[in-house]
DNA sequence: CTTGACCTTGACGCAGCGTCAGGGCCGCAC
DNA sequence: GTGCGGCCCTGACGCTGCGTCAAGGTCAAG
């Protein structure tokens, strides 16, 4: 008779590993010997390395009771099934694969190309670390909503890009960030801004906006990411406000205040 | 400020998934609104959507927080790190279709392809179901104790096949089984096996056996084993004692005893 | 005032064991 | 006799990433 010990190194396998079939059902419990010990014979054996060898090819525990009980017939089709998922998973890890790689290069990581893409021409550009990151995030949540607006809106953004103003624009925002805010660059941008949105208003580009951004929650969600990220956002505003516009993420034109 | 259940639909994950991240401290838990709600801002959308990005690349979320902080170079390593173990997963999981692949076709379960050819050939040589199971556990049990002896032992004993008393001696097996114990079976399969082993001996094969099967512990084990089985064995045990013989599973030239 | 749809915490379940923790039993050397 | 190393025992937590009740508050609408 042997002992758990024997019994596992015989089947290639640990002593947990039989207590846990035993605790499972899968293999049964043996008599005892005096001393309270699991006292096991041949049969044990086989059985223990006919479940090790279904269970090292992927079978499920909870199945192989099973498939050891199985007709020819029976088996092969259980067989078929396990292989089965046993591909779907393969296929599962194949596109984590597939996911990792793309996030190793660039910003893909949770944009899409496109904004990927425009990420990488504002770095081109001479935006900042802080800068692209901050654009970067407010796509993350232009693609939560609108997903299927992003690679129209990045055509937008790309386009802008060749205004000279609009770089202008992100160096002013930099330089604002960086040196701390004072009211000249303000100012500044502020009427750059201005500037260019009067000639997108009269190409009609906000009114699209405006059906397009069509959740005033979510528009309001991302003012306040905005707002939070820097105080210059708000001031920003301010003064926009002065010029007749209000909004920032989706811009419209207001009564001109104080 | 949105509810837990409006973030995580628009991250795309379940609400389990936003507070089992709060648990482990890989989302920050919000604030609360007046009645104990979470209450959650821009930046957690961002946040959990770079977080979800990652899982389902296969980062382990034990590692997420380390990626998402990660510089470019750090970046790189750690995700070449997770792609060699997605590989390694992969790789497993082929293996474990190989393994199924070859129990799929054959009694390869759990011995080696030489014991399969030869159980293959008994069934052909008309034995029946219980012997070829029979004696497959025989050999996944001479299998765990001396695998490397297997294709040898194999080869004789398709040699053995080729004698015809091999055969008449399964079939005497058989019939003892379906039809009952008869003493006239009985000594009949007796005389054949003590004729065959007188030959055995006679070339040197049992004095190999002995030295090969070194293990008196585990051979008992396997006589049990064979005991176990059937009680011809018994009988068979006590006619071939009468006849100068003892053993079953290593067969030794005893005192001829009554 | 009642629904139904949301939110809260707490806790078990899954798959297959690994790994302590705390404690007997056994044989051998001193 | 006793100490020591090596076996055995049960019980229980840990790992991974949530799914899924359970039991109970909250909120807006009818």
């Amino acid at each position: 008779m042997l002992t758990i010990g024997q019994l596992a190194a015989y089947a290639g396998v640990t002593q947990r590993t039989v207590r846990h079939y035993h605790q499972i059902g899968l293999l049964p419990e043996p008599g005892r010997d005096a001393s309270g010990y699991r006292s096991y014979d041949a049969r044990a054996v086989v059985d223990l390395i006919r479940i090790r060898t279904l269970a090292e090819a992927g079978v499920p525990l909870a199945r192989v009771r099973e498939l050891l009980d199985a007709d020819p017939d029976e088996f092969a089709t259980a067989v078929a099934e396990i292989d089965q998922r046993l591909r779907a998973e393969i296929r599962q890890l194949q596109e984590h694969r597939r996911r990792i790689a793309r996030l190793a290069d660039g910003d893909s990581l949770a944009v899409g190309p496109e904004v990927a893409a425009y990420l990488d021409r504002l770095r081109a550009a001479g935006a900042s670390d802080a800068m692209v990151e901050g654009e970067r995030d407010g796509w993350i949540l232009m693609s939560a909503r609108w997903p299927e607006r992003i690679p129209e809106l990045m055509a937008d953004k790309l386009a802008q890009l060749e205004d000279p103003r609009t770089l202008r624009l992100y160096r002013l925002f930099d330089e604002l960030v960086e040196l701390g805010m004072d009211e000249e660059r303000l100012e500044a941008a502020a009427d750059l801004m201005a500037e260019v949105m009067e000639e997108s208003a009269a190409r009609g580009e906000l009114d699209r906006q405006h059906d397009e951004l069509d959740d005033d929650a979510y528009v309001a969600l991302m003012d306040a990411f905005a707002t939070d990220a820097h105080p210059m956002v708000e001031r920003l505003q301010e003064l926009l406000a002065e010029r007749g516009w209000s909004g920032w993420i989706r811009v419209e034109r207001a009564a001109p205040g104080s």
